[in-house]
DNA sequence: CGGAGCGTTGAAAGCCCTCAACGTTTGTGG
DNA sequence: CCACAAACGTTGAGGGCTTTCAACGCTCCG
């Protein structure tokens, strides 16, 4: 069981083949750890891997003119944080740590091999930055259609849905490593406005976020707070989508 | 010189080897024509064919509990709209179109034939749906960052930067068939105060809009209310992102 | 020519931001 | 282990941007 594992956890896990497990894990050139709240990538940069989050917790996100930022994902173990850099190359945004985290370094002349070699295994890669996509959309949905209540319970139900996922949710606790800032930043809100709208949250038995942690009181309240609905995950169908190459 | 062509004009539209061109022109099943305001699929859908936008304009959205709806996406002529939907097989938000348009139907079983014989082709496809995936990104800092004006004119801008990277701006004047009430669902803002931004941006100079086109008065200054850089859309590196598989 | 959809404008209300101050937690070095 | 500083969290008041509500003109098409 290699670092791979992570990837597919959640996922659903199907089959690989023996040789498809090996390329994976053959693709990994290396582990490296990096310190919270360090940048990785910048934008504009030209990359030649990817990095897939084994443990902690990443970010990408957008800077704005006035200094602030806007949270463009937020990654969990078993994300490949920026698979999209194989085909384009270069970066649109920067990639940064929000808690010390270890990740596991692919090259892209691996994927090449992939795509060459395993086409169902590429598909999976390929699966993986639609996947990015469809949280992407959900976010313009968040951030165009919803209040501040609603855009932060939103976020909160997609984090925990996806922590589930990787088993990483104990009764209604989760991790959430995150700053009021940032989830403002996520959010487009301020860092006030979130406290304010938290403190509503807790207060009305839905959710209470503090200390790193949210604990759900009221997920059924919380989903319809934020219109939330996970099909978007597509958790159901696995990394393979249920058909064959 | 087939509808494929429409593709990759303004894509960089490099090399591609005799099979390659032909299995793009294979791959395409029939060429469909929808009337305009017309719903193609929808969320939840199980979709077995992809469609490239050959002539017209189409969008994507989700929509929200009080009947209004946020557009993710707005597409021109040469994009695929729904390549996602090969490996993710059901559809996670609405596809319309804007006015009448054309499109080609590409059945997935072909792409299934693309990814085991010609992986170069391939990368490229899977490198369409990153470049969505990039102006998910770019919306989603729109929408988190700017305020109306702001929206507004990056909005204008993405859709100046490729219309003219598909030839179809003439002079400072490029076709953008939406109503107010489209651009405040792109924008997250009401129609009303979608016209009001409207009329300040064509009082100051910056860009007029109305029936159904732009003229872009001062592209500097509206790139800059947008906070706008065509990095994102990658148009320098054409399909290839110059490298090979 | 009539109607429906779209565009335009004004007034008032609401949500969120800004600014400011203070309390709390965390991390670090003496 | 304590002290201190810095970052984070909390709360209040006031202001601004956008929404809501409403009315009316315009355009286009059947």
């Amino acid at each position: 069981m290699g670092v791979t594992d992570d990837f597919l956890r959640g996922r659903g896990r199907q089959v690989l083949t023996a040789d498809e497990w090996a390329a994976l894990e053959q693709a990994i050139d290396r582990i490296e750890t990096f310190p919270a709240r360090t940048a990785i990538t910048r934008r504009g940069d030209r990359v030649r891997e990817s990095t897939l989050l084994i443990e902690g917790a990443m970010c990408r996100y957008l800077d704005a003119r006035d200094g602030y930022r806007q949270l463009l994902a937020y990654h969990v173990p078993g994300d490949f944080v920026d698979m999209h850099g194989y085909t384009l190359q270069r970066l649109d945004h920067d990639v940064a740590t929000i808690v010390e985290s270890r990740v596991a370094m692919v090259a892209h002349g691996r994927i090449d091999q992939i795509m060459r070699d395993h086409p169902r295994l590429a598909k999976m890669l390929w699966r993986s930055t639609l996947l990015d996509a469809a949280m992407h959309r959900e976010w313009i949905f968040r951030l165009g259609r919803l209040d501040a209540a609603g855009r932060v319970a939103h976020f909160i139900c997609e984090v925990h849905a996806r922590m589930e996922a990787i088993g990483r949710v104990t009764g209604d606790v989760f991790a959430l490593p995150l700053t009021q800032q940032d989830i403002g930043e996520a959010c487009g809100l301020t860092s006030v406005h979130v406290n304010r709208t938290l403190r509503r949250l807790r207060e009305e038995g839905v959710a209470d976020v503090a200390r790193g942690e949210v604990r759900v009181g009221d997920a059924a309240r919380l989903a319809r707070i934020g219109e939330f609905d996970a099909d978007y995950l597509y958790l159901d169908t696995g990394p393979w989508g249920k058909i064959d190459v």
